[in-house]
DNA sequence: TGTACATCAGTGAACGCGCGTTCACTGATGTAC
DNA sequence: TGTACATCAGTGAACGCGCGTTCACTGATGTAC
């Protein structure tokens, strides 16, 4: 192996081992558990090691939450083109919540009290957001303003998520029962546009 | 006056004291930050004194949730009965979440791992999901386990309170919005129903 | 090609902190006689 | 009505813990000459 025994002096990417670490942390034990020296220590690193690249522990996990932010986009983007949009958006997202509950928790969570504080973490967030703002108006074609409308389909999965993930609906029919709902509530609503 | 000026020897309600200044942290900074020193603390009382009516910090808090259940359920019965039921039992739930806060992501959280584990608490969860469950089943007079229906609008319900109080939507509307969403919602189900 | 040196990613020790919980105790209360 | 005593809700000191952060430092790297 032409590899070095010992992990050689710089690290190479500390950052990004430093976010993976702590998401590990996170699936494992909620965001309250995610220690600044308990990362480093998984990493393989001290503690301090970390505020070569990060202010505080605060900035650590807000770049973990942006992370989290712009893959939660990239999975709805993906589920944007074709028919059924809603469906397929509203089932990305619970999706998400299921496969990455401990980020999930973190980016949506009271963990990160002053969101606005990190660019990265705004930017991000905005852009997710901004996507289901898209997303919905396309698909009724009209009032892509409609707040209500847009919030709802938002309120709607989001809670689905929640209450799968903090385990107040049993989660093993989770995906089953997520599409069957969604379906209800696409159902429901495009069936009252029109006589509306 | 005829109160000593000294606090007496015995509190008279520990365990009730205890609890209201734990709901106070929990509004001030959330379910993380309650700690059971800085709750004996603020009632005026030694840490150790806490064990005398609660096994553990986790007993504590879990005696709080179940509170919180007793009062949500108490506050949306009130909703249950007149006309518009759901959307007022909906927007009840809305309230609770907005008034209090950190009680309510106590309540639905992570926190508390292990709900099974305290009976009080489980059976005031228990009482609350099936009153919505008996609400929604009676609005709609068909199917009163049609799950779907009762998990869809549990779903809009919850994550609005969370979208709110976790600060992803602005919460300054929030309750003029909330009544505009769930007309919104059951003017469709409404009118879906019928037809399917 | 070789050497001096600035850069900066790492290190370990130490800080002060608040936490949950255990311990041996103290002292007010209320009941039995 | 008075006294002995069991009960049990309080107390303060102490435990070990892990945390976030600061400090002065070390030593590998890469560039200028």
């Amino acid at each position: 192996m032409d590899t070095p025994v010992r992990r050689p002096y710089r690290h190479g990417n500390l950052p990004n081992a430093m976010r993976a670490a702590a998401r590990a942390i996170l699936d494992e034990g909620g965001p309250e558990s995610v220690g600044l020296r308990e990362t480093a220590r998984r990493v393989g690193v001290s503690a301090t090691a970390a505020y070569r690249h990060f202010a505080s522990k605060e900035e650590l996990l807000a770049s973990v939450a942006a992370e989290g932010f712009r893959e939660l986009t990239a999975e709805m983007e993906a589920a944007l083109n074709g028919h059924e949009a809603l469906k397929r958006i509203g089932l990305a997202y619970v999706e998400f919540a299921l496969r990455k509950r401990g980020l999930f928790r973190l980016m949506f969570g009271p963990i990160l009290v002053e969101r606005a504080k990190y660019p990265v973490l705004n930017d991000a967030s905005r852009a997710a957001i901004d996507l289901m703002r898209r997303a919905i108006g396309g698909l009724t074609e009209q009032q892509r303003e409609d707040n209500a409308e847009i919030l709802g389909a938002w309120g709607l999965v989001h809670g689905l998520s929640s209450l799968f993930i903090d385990d107040l609906i049993p989660e093993d029919r989770a995906r089953a029962l997520a599409e069957e709902i969604l379906v209800h509530a696409q159902a429901a609503r495009t069936e009252n546009r029109p006589a509306a």
